[in-house]
DNA sequence: AGGGTTTGACGTACACTGTACATATACCTA
DNA sequence: TAGGTATATGTACAGTGTACGTCAAACCCT
């Protein structure tokens, strides 16, 4: 199969040429995200990205103006993959539902915590921002208290899933590499960073997300009442 | 002012040389902080540092294995920045004052939340976290409330950190990013949002940092309280 | 139908990155 | 004095993002 060059034709069977797919901003960033859910956001160059579509690098500038716009639309791609509030659901409810679908997102794709806050929103990230804050807005909490809450909250979902994360990145097992780190501190320095790496080995801590996210919900509107 | 190669030398005034300073780790790592604190991160070349300390690229290879090397040694560096615990406090007032001290050196050095979890603990951040473990430990909440807390505590700081830096990053001034991003999305579609920056521009929202952190830590205790 | 304009793909080229490797010199020890 | 070790230097290479110019195809308007 070759390329008929300024004609976008590939050859397939005997002869028979067909258009290929030409090169569209939203193909550009859906092979953008597998490459980077795949081999990591560092594999992520554009010579490779367009390799694997079978385009030549610049092409992807005619629908791109730079890597970081790209990144940027990746970014947004992600947000987009968030669940909307629950139909019917009272406002705190809908908020934890929003919260635990975006810690789920966010770990299906493990290279965007970082960029999260990195560029500014695009309109999937604006939209959910805005899903939250109404909801924050309607759950009759003061309006201080909604607008810390929802900073809290989205603290809150970023840096746990970054935490959680940060272990993985490595490449190797997290649990080889917790090991190795374990072996390489002094217990005796060291005893209670240890014995709670060695929780999370032995695995006998359940994650904590909606635990804490719990704890935070909670909190305002104890903090609310109190007022 | 020249070098004689091979010899390291500096001519000084009238042709007198003394011996350069020779190059150690302590001071790449120190370089390499100053450098990522003034010009950011992504300036931060090892052509550049070498620049800067008056040295070739590749001896900076002879005390750092790497690039990765170095970015992991300049994290544990911060670390080393962020206070002890005060002496005679509570364990729980203790842990509120160290978070807070640790908030206040990632903001000066706005480059490091993104790399914090990138790489293993050094020296510096493990007697960091094996300080913050042992305060959670002697607080008297219950082991498994105390192990959550600790990565409530760890999460929140990081992930505030890393939000009221992401507004800085573009490098212009916040303010303006924030009213250029405002005046780009529709009012009528995203009110909300708008409500909410608009009050960040404001400034009439005082930092919620402080706020939710004796949120989380005063949740913890009710929590133990009730169990 | 024909000519002008616009679009998108391609190739070349450049500055810059991290770093492997070889060399050269200084210092220390036997 | 000889030899090994540590450090600084120089060269070189593969890979990066992307500016710029070329060119064929697609579209549009007479």
């Amino acid at each position: 199969m070759y390329v008929v060059k300024g004609f976008a034709m590939i050859e397939v069977e005997m002869g028979a040429t067909t258009p290929r797919e030409p090169l569209h901003r939203d193909r550009i960033v859906a092979a953008a995200l597998e490459l980077a859910d795949s081999d990591g956001v560092d594999a992520l160059s554009m010579r490779n990205l367009a390799r694997r579509l079978g385009f030549e690098v610049m092409s992807l500038y005619n629908h791109v103006a730079n890597k970081d716009e790209l990144l940027s639309l990746m970014v947004d791609a992600v947000a987009a993959e968030i669940d909307g509030p629950p139909p019917d659901a009272a406002p705190l409810a809908a908020i934890r539902a929003i919260t635990i679908s975006t810690h789920d997102v966010l770990v299906r794709h493990p290279w965007a915590p970082e960029l999260w806050q990195h560029y500014l929103p695009g309109p999937a990230r604006t939209r959910h921002m805005d899903d939250l804050l109404r909801l924050f807005d309607e759950s009759g909490l003061a309006p201080a208290l909604a607008h810390h809450g929802f900073h809290a909250v989205s603290n809150h979902v970023l840096g746990y899933t970054l935490q959680q994360l940060g272990m993985d990145m490595g490449g190797d097992d997290p649990e080889v590499r917790a090991r190795e780190y374990v072996a390489g501190i002094s217990e005796v320095d060291h005893p209670h960073m240890v014995a709670h790496v060695r929780q999370h080995i032995d695995g006998d801590t359940s994650s904590s997300f909606e635990l804490v996210l719990d704890l935070i919900l909670d909190g305002l509107v104890r903090l609310d009442a109190g007022a």
